[in-house]
DNA sequence: CTTAGCACTCATCAATAAAGAGTGCTAATA
DNA sequence: TATTAGCACTCTTTATTGATGAGTGCTAAG
């Protein structure tokens, strides 16, 4: 048995309406509401085999079928034609266009942007820093036994890192340390500052030293490993509400599973970075590696700085997800963030 | 007709049962849960005069009785004494503890501990740069037409404003405008730093432009115009599937309000900002000013540095929350808060 | 002043019945 | 041979009804 052309017919009508209703349907109200060209004895016995071949599922005996996961992804894969990319593209950039300076700021905006849209959950990761080059590091004394790292990214974010030292460094001292990691990190990811790296510019830092001894010693320990603590991760979220407009959540245990699967920062970030590979990615319902959210897709999408994948969106909501919209607002926003960031987060000077 | 020492006992045993049952309560299952050493009919009468004075609702003809709001301000105001306030301090002290290095860390802890400790919904409002001194104030030259200008405030708080200047700027022009900078705007809070004080600030600056003209003229309308831009409030929020477990919440459209309402961070900060001036405030359903959480009641304490409030934290949950145990609770973090503040992010050498 | 007793109210819950949507099978039809 | 009409049957949903139980307010007795 295979699938003709009347049954894929059937089958995206049954996920149309199921996507708009929510609810399951029978054959004779499909008949009614899509002209199939077919009666619905007919359709019921082309529903019968497609239940047979897995696309169709019985919530019970006469409630009518809906689509299963394997449904969903044949509708994604082969039957859905992504259109109104531009149209979304030109209206996201419309709405982002105002102010674009910080960082925080632009996502927060994006992420809220992303959720009215598509009136699904929006999620948002910030830039990964280890995926970006380091491009200035500087030492400032604050004052007495404290020391503020600022580290410049290529992409132009700054992180700071408070150190509380021991006993004071003079400022001259910091000075010739901040040129020499300058000199050393400028232009290495974050991630590859491997431990040789790091033993290496230790022993420079102590041929500085003479008559600061320990105090220097100190001061590397606590920059070394702040070096490494780069993997805090900032993530946006909005739109959790959109989630109580659909029926399968008018149940309050199904919204707390939800909620405090999203609302544990740590989920989310596994979830978007499961996979780098792809630009778009959909995963569908028992596709997900969290059983909290089997029965809801996952559509994400990656952007760019450099060419290098640094950061992650998408959004989430039930599998009986709008994906004909949901799809092309994702990419288009995606497209939108690629921009921006190559255009403000960038500098002019070719480096 | 007074509220004698009976009636208080009656309408306290009442309060108690409601915050622990969330279920109208009638005379008879009162005088059989608590020793009042009267009958159900003394109660009955004096649960009826309870509701001449406005301290009992009827939800409706036989359903028992509800403590209405003034009763909750009566209770919190005159009936409750709040104990173990330093076993909580003690018990928050030692969760806290570990490393104390950056302030987002920090607080996204305390407000996942509060709404751990307390089950309801936590709310924290990152300190407030206008109401603290700026202590360093240094523009680095990030690469030709980009300058970060990095603030530092008296708490030990970092922010930075990257600048997109038209026309770059040479670098010792930039230190010599840092200094400047530096000399005339340390020691003072952001919000003091008017109008006229950044004329005369701007002077200066045209004062050493000489051969660099209108360039610096650019830089002083960006770096004016980002003085004035910080009053973006950070806001950190838990447990806000705590809510779901209480009955008043077994409603979707009840969840939807109460979610969209805290997903705004713009309610949140208007919420907690309201009144600055008392350490701790409660306010009771009606008493607060957004309908949407009028069912509501919300404990909040103030955090400060230098003795100046800087900042806010608090739990929100239904009216009938466990006042007894919440209220110790956001003290005793709010202390807590307070003194690491003090501790860690404060220079140790006085200025 | 307190309490027992009683009539009355009202929400909640379970049982029952009717309605409606859907299925699968069979037999007739193009 | 593929399609369709017809029909018996299934099963959820919704409305109705009646019983239950918690609660109130009033009255009269202690």
């Amino acid at each position: 048995m295979e699938l003709n052309k009347r049954k894929i017919d059937i089958l995206k009508a049954i996920i149309h309406s199921y996507i708009e209703e929510g609810e399951a349907i029978g054959s004779r109200t499909l008949s009614k509401k899509y002209d199939l060209g077919v009666s619905s004895a007919t359709i019921r016995n082309e529903m019968s085999d497609l239940e047979d071949l897995g696309y169709l599922i019985k919530p019970h005996t006469s409630a009518g079928r809906v689509p299963s996961d394997k449904a969903y992804r044949l509708y994604v894969d082969n039957i859905l034609i992504d259109k109104n990319k531009s149209k979304y593209y030109k209206q996201i950039k419309k709405i982002l266009q105002e102010d674009i300076n910080e960082m925080e700021m632009f996502l927060r905006n994006s992420s809220r942007i992303l959720a009215q849209l598509t009136k699904y959950t929006s999620l948002i990761i910030a830039p990964q820093f280890k995926k970006s080059k380091l491009k200035h590091v500087q030492l400032v004394p604050v004052s007495g036994r404290k020391v503020l790292i600022v580290m410049i990214m290529q992409n132009n974010i700054v992180k700071n890192v408070l150190l509380n030292l021991k006993t004071p460094i003079p400022e001259n001292q910091l000075n010739k340390i901040s040129n020499l990691l300058n000199e050393k990190l400028t232009g290495l990811r974050l991630d590859m500052i491997d431990l040789s790296m790091k033993n290496r510019i230790k022993k420079e830092i102590y041929s500085i030293r003479n008559q600061y001894d320990q105090k220097i010693d100190e001061l590397m320990k606590v920059l070394i490993s702040s070096l490494n603590e780069y993997d805090k991760i900032d993530v946006y979220s909005d739109g959790l509400n959109n989630m109580l407009n659909f029926p399968e959540y008018n149940d309050t245990e199904k919204i707390r599973e939800f909620l405090s699967f999203v609302e544990d920062k740590d989920n989310i970030v596994k979830l978007l970075l499961k996979n780098t590979g792809e630009d778009l990615d959909i995963t569908i319902g028992h596709e997900n590696i969290f059983d909290e959210i089997s029965k809801c897709s996952l559509i994400t999408a990656t952007y760019k700085f450099n060419g290098i994948t640094v950061g992650k969106l998408g959004v989430i909501g039930p599998t009986r997800m709008d994906y004909k919209t949901a799809i092309p607002i994702v990419k288009a926003l995606s497209n939108n963030i690629n921009e921006i960031i190559e255009k403000n987060f960038k500098d002019q000077i070719k480096e």
